[in-house]
DNA sequence: AATGCTATGCTTAGTAC
DNA sequence: GGTACTAAGCATAGCAT
């Protein structure tokens, strides 16, 4: 009998060719993400947002105080075009020249015509988030008002999130009477 | 002489006092966030979108295929009314009673002065982010695209405040002053 | 504010449910 | 889509620059 694992190995930073495996990975590091996010918020203090959209194309998000009011914060530019984004100076292509910046191009490129072919349903869905979340009460006593936010989300779209934020309240109960103490 | 180093202690997740300690772990945090925000987008072609605005307020963002792709994406309502947001849940009221609640709004009003103090100097700077990121290109050699966006976004700092956020303001104050009130 | 150092805590690849 | 396990890769606290 050898070792019952490996252990983490090291693995390339490249688009994982394997769907089953890219999908636990993205599970993986999407919960490590969201903790290390909301960690970020509490030790820092710091307004925060955090939106990915999962390869099958599930939204999940985290917020402090709530997305919407970082992203109400954010919205530069709510336009319809796209000649604002980045895309468009990679298409340039002239300062494109290292191996590692190509390897990210080609990346994006990818993700550029997945996108167009997603945009509407995803726009269309997450209008319905929106929606699940509009219509959300805070109905559990003594619930936080992001965590109702947070929860909404989760009902309805994000299973594993109310357990991330179940250690994140009581750090979050910390913080928010430091908060009140200093005021 | 004892080891040159301690070596990586364990914090408690709790708002760092220190304000010099508080902004050199934001700093080394935001970096390893960034990377592994971008790392997800790689490994599994994942849309991502993160926003984080530090202690002193600048603004950091990082998004897949860009961060403004992914809140058109995202939002759930551009639209003029304020309906939809989740404050209007605190509006509601019959479920605000718990402390932490009132703990959660006062920390919200706080926040809502800070912002009010520097919307104006912030407007005139972001009226320029999205010709700054326009203009961006990946010039220093061995950056990846991701950083330059973050680096356009950066300068500018803080987006523009829409008509949205003297909206959200005005709606804040508000409900605070119901909630408060009736607390 | 960012970066280099070291030792140590935390995350996660691979695998199986 | 989520979980559990192990071992090894990685991030980072505390300091100094």
């Amino acid at each position: 009998m050898g070792r019952p694992s490996k252990g983490r190995q090291r693995i390339e930073i490249r688009l994982i060719e394997d769907a089953d495996r890219r999908e636990v990975t993205f599970s993986k590091r999407k919960s490590g993400l969201l903790k290390k996010v909301s960690e970020l918020s509490l030790l820092c203090g710091a307004h925060v947002a955090f939106i990915v959209f999962s390869p099958g194309d599930r939204a999940f998000a985290l917020g402090t105080p709530s997305v919407d009011h970082i992203l109400y914060c954010y919205d530069p530019l709510p336009g319809d075009e796209d000649d604002g984004d980045l895309l468009s100076l990679l298409q340039d292509g002239e300062d494109v020249s290292a191996t590692a910046d190509r390897v990210a191009v080609e990346a994006i490129v990818q993700r550029t015509e997945e996108t167009k072919a997603r945009v509407a349903a995803e726009k269309a869905r997450m209008d319905a988030v929106g929606e699940k979340v509009r219509q959300a009460k805070v109905k559990a006593g003594g619930k936080f008002w992001w965590e109702a936010d947070v929860e909404a989300l989760g009902d309805a779209e994000l299973p594993e999130f109310t357990r991330a934020l179940g250690r994140l309240r009581d750090n979050v109960q910390r913080h928010l009477d430091q908060l009140l103490s200093s005021a």
